[in-house]
DNA sequence: CGGTATGTTGACAGTGATCAAGAAAGGTGG
DNA sequence: CCACCTTTCTTGATCACTGTCAACATACCG
């Protein structure tokens, strides 16, 4: 990834967005994403002071490739990203999704290890790693923030990878619970994403993740409005199913 | 956990440990394995001002439990931790093992989420969490010197979660020569952890553990001297199952 | 030497993947 | 606004990998 100048475009995005309800969504909560307390408001004036972009990327597109050099870090405005990575057999692990606030693509090897895709349309801020490590060589603020920013996602995917050994019932429920808190809506989620990506997120095939949901759905745990459209109905007993 | 004042014992270990082959290896390894960079020195040197122990933990016994306040952070001078999460239906999942020399522990939340056990007899270093954040606050090297720790710590269990949705011989080949990197023996690996351990890090049974290994060895990629010692004679091979 | 913990191997079952077909939803163009 | 097309999702049938249960082997230890 060099400079940072156009907006990329998808080649034939022509679909349904459903992206859109979580812009609106998002729109409210990314100011208050960042400021989680008042503490941290100077660093995040400091962090903000280096950003560009927004940068608008359409849905499916790639925002670093795998092994591109690791000099930006991400926050989306608006809109879901996931990393991931491609396997010689076709088939994809994605190991995060990540809500407008979430800063993510930090790491402390020079290349990126993960491609990071828009999992729905969205608006991305860079931020130039080096800067913000001199930011933060002087501003201890932004030293916590960039250390709290890296500890909540070791804490993220240490409930991932707690989730993906267990059966296909659990994974979708914990996977619906989790995604129900960070997008925070109340009891309605609008998937972001395809399905596709949820299965690809969960080492579940497409078929099992649309199974898993009719089956929740039967049990009366959850409704569906529309395919994308759930709601959590039985939050209590979706939990009990986690142990 | 309180104060760290004995030494805690295990309830009943009577049994091997191969604990001791990795722990020569490590008497050597502790002073380098702090010291990675000569820029970090200083940092070192004031993180281990305010280290408390090392106490000797002996195998399988714990030493922090599931909800315990998380007011210190660990770093291994000798031997194999694990942290893992035990389920209601006497599951278990080993999120990560830890050599000597990683800290491990860092959380911003008020308890430990995992469990923190002794994988071998091990000797720990104890680190106050809140002294930590108060050094890094004065000493700019210093939460330079956590945020590394924790991006570490990201990148393996990132490494980790893409390898558990594979096949169960591609997760044993991965932890085989994972492992060997860690603990930087040449190609003879003696397990410093039972196959049960592994098996609960891998997401398999203890049963499948067994037969992938005999199956790696009848494809002549791995030699067995006994049970616990490996022999990696065909690392490329090795690499190629992975993609 | 005997007892316990750990590891190995076999037989069978179950969960989830794969293959295949059809349904639903969304966008496009007339 | 409607017909058409593409993408996404759903459902069924079958298969394979891995888990479970069981028995045995081996290593370690007193």
């Amino acid at each position: 990834m060099g400079e940072i100048e156009v907006v990329k475009a998808s080649k034939s995005v022509k679909r349904r967005q459903p992206s859109y309800s979580v812009a609106s969504n998002a729109k409210s909560s990314f100011p208050n994403a960042l400021i989680l307390e008042d503490s941290h408001k100077l660093a995040q004036r400091a962090v903000l002071a280096v950003r560009r972009g927004p940068i608008r990327y359409r849905r499916n597109s790639t925002i670093v490739c795998e092994g591109d050099p690791a000099d930006y870090v991400f926050m989306a405005v608006d809109g879901i990203v996931r990393r991931c990575k491609a396997f010689q057999n076709g088939t994809r692990a994605i190991v995060a999704f990540h809500t407008p606030g979430e800063f993510f693509g930090w790491t402390d090897e020079a290349k990126h290890a993960l491609s990071i895709e828009a999992a729905t349309d969205a608006m991305i801020l860079f931020f130039k790693r080096s800067a913000l490590l001199a930011i933060a060589a002087r501003e201890q603020k932004v030293a916590s923030f960039l250390l709290t920013a890296s500890t909540g996602e070791l804490r993220r995917i240490q409930e991932h990878s707690l989730r993906i050994n267990r059966s296909a019932k659990c994974r979708v429920a914990s996977f619906l619970l989790d995604l129900s808190t960070r997008i925070h809506e109340t009891a309605e989620i609008d998937l972001p994403m395809s399905h596709q990506d949820i299965a690809d997120h969960l080492g579940l095939s497409i078929e099992t993740v649309s199974r898993t949901i009719t089956e929740l759905e039967r049990a009366c745990l959850i409704e569906r409005a529309s395919a994308r459209t759930i709601v959590l109905t039985n939050r209590a007993a979706l939990l009990r199913l986690l142990n």
